[in-house]
DNA sequence: CTCCAATCTTGTCAGTGTCAAGACTAGGGC
DNA sequence: GCCCTAGTCTTGACACTGACAAGATTGGAG
């Protein structure tokens, strides 16, 4: 650990994850992040340069740890599936600003991005024919869609807690023939 | 008509789904809100007691929006689908404040909320048995999950347009057999 | 005409994001 | 050993925001 405080910067960004996850982008505070690392108000500034920045450092990071988490799962789509949402589940504040565009910049998060898009269509393509129907792009699209939607709705509160434990049964029912 | 302004509530509302869906909730300002109607910058105060309650006063404005829009699409569940993405695309602030508990007193709109989960049930009652699958509780679960993943994936940009443009084949691909 | 309740204004306060300027520290070149 | 540069953090300031209190304005009921 460096000077005053060495990783400033990893902290700020695991306390702006925590923080979020509690109670939203919205209520973030800059000064609040400072207070809870014991460094002054403008230390942020530093490493972020402001606001916008260290939201998407946190957009970042979610992108790798989803490529991470979706290529770990492996070439099945139905892991990738359950990967995609346990990613969701463990990582809320991470999810939650990868999918809100106006929270950050966009121009700044590239290279991360196509690695999660990467490999969530690698998995797809490891699929069998018959099971993509006749246009494998829309299953696709039906794919992320179910599965995006179900971490949505289930961090939302709107899912009961026992459909939330085992996602499975619910994806299946998108390949079921 | 009545006093200075007349529908202050009124254009507050709208104003704020302008904003919001400009630039987001967490950029959301009162002040900006009185400027924009005309009006002091205390003056949002007093018909919503403070920006939780004028987030609320949103959230609830959709849920009913939403309950109307479910019922107007009549009984067939593809058509709710479709009603429910049209809804989201049509009405994104309300559609995001919605799903985002952090931002509005949830306890406030209880009523509102059971109108559009009736609406949304009435739906599902209404298909054949055999497209239910063996249980038509999780089929639910994954219907409202693809339509509700559809929505807040096309609001954030992640689908083409000409996918967006009509999203019944997608859909219908958790249905067909 | 009076009075009242609803609506809006003015003034103020603590808290926030951002910028500019300066202080401190670590580590390498001499 | 010493300096000096780059990186890191602090201090101070400013405009903006949400919220509160107190007062002004208005339309309408009686």
């Amino acid at each position: 650990m460096g000077y005053h405080h060495g990783d400033l910067r990893r902290t700020l960004l695991a306390t702006a994850a925590e923080a979020i996850a509690e109670t939203g982008p919205a209520a973030l505070s800059l000064r609040d992040l400072a207070r809870r690392a014991g460094v002054s108000h403008a230390a942020p500034a530093h490493h972020f340069g402001d606001k916008l920045g260290l939201l998407t450092a946190l957009a970042i990071e979610g992108y790798e740890l989803l490529a991470e988490a979706l290529t770990a799962a492996g070439g099945d789509i139905l892991d990738a599936g359950v990967a995609y949402i346990r990613f969701a589940m463990a990582h809320p504040a991470h999810f939650e600003v990868m999918f809100h565009p106006t929270l950050y910049r966009e121009d700044e998060i590239g290279p991360a991005r196509d690695a999660s898009a990467a490999a969530l269509q690698a998995g797809l393509a490891n699929r069998p024919a018959p099971e993509l129907g006749p246009d494998p792009q829309l299953t696709g699209y039906a794919a992320w869609s179910i599965v995006h939607g179900f971490a949505t709705l289930a961090l939302a509160g709107n899912l009961p807690p026992e459909v939330v434990a085992d996602p499975r049964p619910v994806i299946r029912l998108l390949f079921a023939k």
